[in-house]
RNA sequence: GCGGGUGUGGCGGAAUUGGCAGACGCACCAGACUUAGGAUCUGGCGGGCAACCGUGGGGGUUCGAGUCCCUUCACCCGCACCA
């Protein structure tokens, strides 16, 4: 007798494959395309546990699944292989990275072939290797001539552990995301990207995708929107005037007092003498507190009056001027307009300091208030009062009645306003690719022509930061000393290297095209296979990433190098997997590792074991001893075709046959649902079913459930494929044809309920009339008896599947 | 504070459009086979002796609610003085 061994199995199904160059895409098959894609992984030193797996396995089902629907199916993987922990390392151990991530690379690619995931291995890439990083290069040479590429002299987010400038999206909670420490804010000479420019668009076009809602709503929030308008205030004796924003103009007569970020340019010149002091004092303090403490733990409102005044344009009343760190220099214009009464942050300061609130909404039908009277501010709709010619009028109408007021004064204008900052894109860093660009006295910054990329990673000896904001590069003058493309005449090269996420940018479009040496990726290769049809990963990069590559994308779009503007067409989130209730991390040490279950259960266990933990999107917590059930029921499936594969006779019964195509039909629906749990547990009691069945199962059926397994446990399937006589790989099928006729019943039980309550169960003829079913119910011996003295107010009749009558 | 999500047996979780709650698996219990069982197979397994009661709590709509509406509680995630 067979038995199940998966090891046997695994190794000569792998080694099939391998040797069949199964994986390998065909370019020129001619069936429909389908872009399957995992989020490329870091190769750490940690390797992978079976939280990475699970993103992977649910990847390689679908995309076998495609496969196998006659699709050809892109599923490569790469590296996204520069970064900090590789340098760390090379700090600590003095290794290079370049060998270190090597190495880790080789142990990841080893890790992975295990999965037996379908991964077209002659499409790898590498972000770290020259021959990829010259176009990540080329890029920002394109972005730099589109004048996306700028530098700017400004205070940035500084980690003073990883020794570098952060983006935005880099500080979570005041911290760094990387290692937490407490970002800092340092005045820097930055490159930054105009990711601003496009950040319409990337809020716009969200709604083309079938994204997660919430990672929709993370990005949105984040490029955060805002629809209102710029008005001046002159001031009161002095030349300048204050630019602010707001979104409600409506409520411009409510104004009672402004109040400028301390990092305000005008602060310094409009400060009277008597508040000097007092000011500088204020200044001062704010810029120490960290960012962490200024906006997360302290919400008091505190400030400093400036001495100085401006006038309300629309009523020319001279109101004063506070400094406060509740107004942020970095959003808006860093000043605004204060009006208590309808914004709860302006109440509040305006309670602390003693400043006027002036209601100008009154709630409909409601009495007027005083502003003495009010305990919050009123933010919601209401009609206009005290405000001149807008009286009478709702927020809206006054919203729009105010700014066509203010164009025609001149005293402001209709303005957008986004949260979304334009992105730091330099890092002072060793183990990234270098900015191609050089520093030439007599002509500026020039780009290094495109045709000398890549400007080479050279070797260094010291990998430390420096810490005075200059990257390790900076000290090797055989780097730094160029020529100047343009001139000719000696120049330094920028030393600054490009952050983590660049290679990550564009990866998806160099997989079309990897080995091109002329360019990132022939058009229409890019164009036959883009965008990614599936893109699988951890939710963990909603704005980081993800936002990265969509601007990349429509940059390279608007290049005229792209034919589409959006990457990722439908995105999915895997959830996580934890132990004792906290995600897997080496640092924890709760991870569990792939190799031991491997070797005890086999692969195909521990992939149909990934996707039966839970619902693919929802954390879920490692039950060591769970895993027990599925390897029961590959040794169930494979006994079942090892004892029947042959039975050449066995002819299928309906009854076999209705199963099938039952199976299949509901299998379809939960596979294109992503409810893979319920995938495998469908599996289970369709085996379960075929196992009861008192007649022999055919082979038809046999070849049937190897082929829709196929996708999940692939070995399993190849093995149990070959059993029954076939020489191919069961790839080489198509998925199995439902047939319709066998997913109705003639037959069917139907429940008896009385006041919704279940009394009976009987079976009837599908065919049978409402009169009939209604009938022969009644007719029924325990009816009869149960509706013996009672009165039927109402009977309810649905079709095939119950009756209830309403009695009394 | 704002936004999003989740609450179902001892546990992970199932349940088209409102229509048999608890599929499937784990754990547990009993039995079979065994020198043995942390192997395998068979059966049982929400609570209650029962009528009945049961999907976080309370209310509602409905012939009928895990599912729809209102309200409330708990936990998780994201954002966080964004004018």
């Amino acid at each position: 007798m067979l038995v199940y061994d998966p090891k046997s199995i695994e190794s000569k199904w792998q080694t099939y494959w391998q040797e069949h160059d199964s994986h390998r895409v065909n370019e020129s098959s001619g069936k429909p395309k389908y872009y399957c894609l995992d989020m490329f992984p870091y190769p750490s030193g940690s390797g992978l546990h079976v939280g990475h797996w699970r993103g992977y396995v649910i990847s390689d089902a679908f995309a076998r699944f495609k496969k196998l629907q006659g699709y050809e199916v892109l599923h490569p993987m790469g590296w996204d292989a520069f970064g900090l922990p590789a340098e760390n390392d090379a700090i600590k151990k003095g290794i290079h990275p370049k060998e270190s991530t090597a190495r880790n690379i080789a142990n990841f690619k080893k890790q992975l072939a295990q999965m037996g995931a379908m991964f077209d291995w002659s499409r790898e890439i590498n972000t770290s290797s020259p021959e990829y990083y010259q176009f990540t290069q080329w890029i920002f040479v394109k972005m730099f001539k589109m004048g996306l590429a700028y530098r700017k002299e400004m205070p940035i987010n500084w980690c003073p552990s990883c020794k570098t400038g952060l983006a935005n999206e880099e500080v979570v909670d005041g911290g760094c995301e990387r290692c937490g420490s407490t970002v800092t804010k340092r005045n820097m000479n930055q490159w930054m990207l105009r990711i601003t420019s496009y950040a319409d668009r990337l809020l716009q076009d969200l709604d083309k995708l079938k994204w997660p809602e919430k990672v929709k709503k993370m990005q949105a929030n984040w490029i955060g929107k805002s629809i209102g308008a710029h008005v001046h205030f002159s001031l009161v004796d002095h030349p300048s005037s204050i630019e602010v924003f707001t979104t409600r103009p409506d409520t411009l007569y409510g104004a009672t007092y402004m109040v400028l970020a301390p990092e305000h340019p005008l602060v310094e010149s409009i400060t009277t003498s008597a508040q000097k002091e007092a000011v500088e004092a204020y200044v001062k303090d704010t810029l120490t507190k960290s960012a962490l403490s200024r906006q997360i733990f302290d919400k008091t409102k505190t400030g400093v009056f400036t001495g100085a005044y401006a006038y309300n344009p629309v009523n020319q009343k001279a109101i004063p001027i506070y400094i406060a760190d509740y107004v942020l220099m970095e959003y808006g214009t860093g000043a605004i307009m204060a009006v208590p009464a309808h914004d709860e942050r302006d109440f509040e300061f305006a309670k602390a300091f003693g400043l006027p609130i002036m209601p100008v909404i009154s709630p409909k039908n409601a009495e007027p208030i005083t502003g003495d009277a009010m305990t919050e501010a009123y933010v919601g709709d209401g009609v206009l009062v005290h405000s001149g010619a807008l009286d009478g009028l709702s927020v809206d109408e006054a919203k729009s009645k105010m700014i066509a007021w203010l164009e025609q004064e001149q005293k402001g204008s209709g303005a957008t306003t986004f949260k979304l900052r334009d992105w730091v894109f330099a890092r002072q860093r060793y183990w990234g690719e270098p900015i191609p660009l050089v520093h030439c006295d007599a002509c500026g910054i020039v780009p290094v022509p495109e045709e000398e990329l890549p400007v080479l990673l050279p070797d260094v000896e010291r990998y430390e930061p420096t810490g005075t904001g200059e990257s390790p590069l900076a000290g090797i003058e055989s780097f730094v000393n160029t020529t100047c493309p343009t001139c000719g005449q000696p120049a330094r090269r920028e030393t600054d290297t490009m952050p983590q996420w660049a290679g990550s940018c564009w990866y998806f479009l160099r997989f079309v095209d990897p080995h091109n040496t002329k360019e990132p990726f022939a058009k229409e290769k890019v164009d036959h296979w883009l965008p990614v049809d599936m893109y699988i990963g951890g939710v963990e990069h909603a704005v980081l990433h993800l936002l990265y590559a969509r601007f990349f994308t429509k940059v390279l779009h608007d290049l005229g190098v792209l034919s589409f503007d959006e990457p990722f067409t439908q995105l999915f989130n895997q959830g996580m997997m934890t132990l004792n209730g906290a995600k897997m991390s080496k640092s924890k040490g709760n991870v569990v590792s792939p190799e031991e279950l491997i070797e005890k259960y086999g692969t195909d266990t521990l992939r149909l074991y990934e996707l039966f933990v839970g619902p693919p999107e929802v954390d879920a917590e490692w039950n060591p001893r769970a895993i027990d059930g599925v390897y029961r029921f590959l040794v169930k499936t494979y006994r079942l075709v090892a004892d029947h594969a042959k039975d050449t006779h066995a002819v299928a019964s309906s009854d076999v046959l209705k199963l099938r195509h039952r199976f299949i039909a509901q299998l379809n629906e939960r596979i294109e649902g992503f409810r893979f749990n319920t995938v495998v547990s469908g599996f289970m009691e369709f085996i379960s079913a075929l196992q009861d069945h008192p007649t022999k199962v055919d082979r038809e059926t046999l070849k049937a459930l190897m082929i829709v397994l196929a996708p999940f446990a692939p070995h399993v399937a190849e093995e149990g494929y070959a059993l029954l006589g076939y020489t191919n790989s069961v790839f080489t099928e198509t998925w199995p044809q439902v047939d319709g006729q066998y997913l109705v019943d003639d037959e069917v039980e139907i429940v008896v309920q009385i006041n919704g309550k279940i009394r009976d169960r009987m079976m009837i003829a599908l065919t049978m009339s409402e009169e009939a079913v209604l009938e022969s119910v009644k007719s029924r011996e325990t009816m009869v008896e149960a509706l013996n003295d009672k009165t039927i107010v109402k009977q309810i009749v649905v079709p095939g599947k119950l009756v209830n009558f309403v009695v009394k």
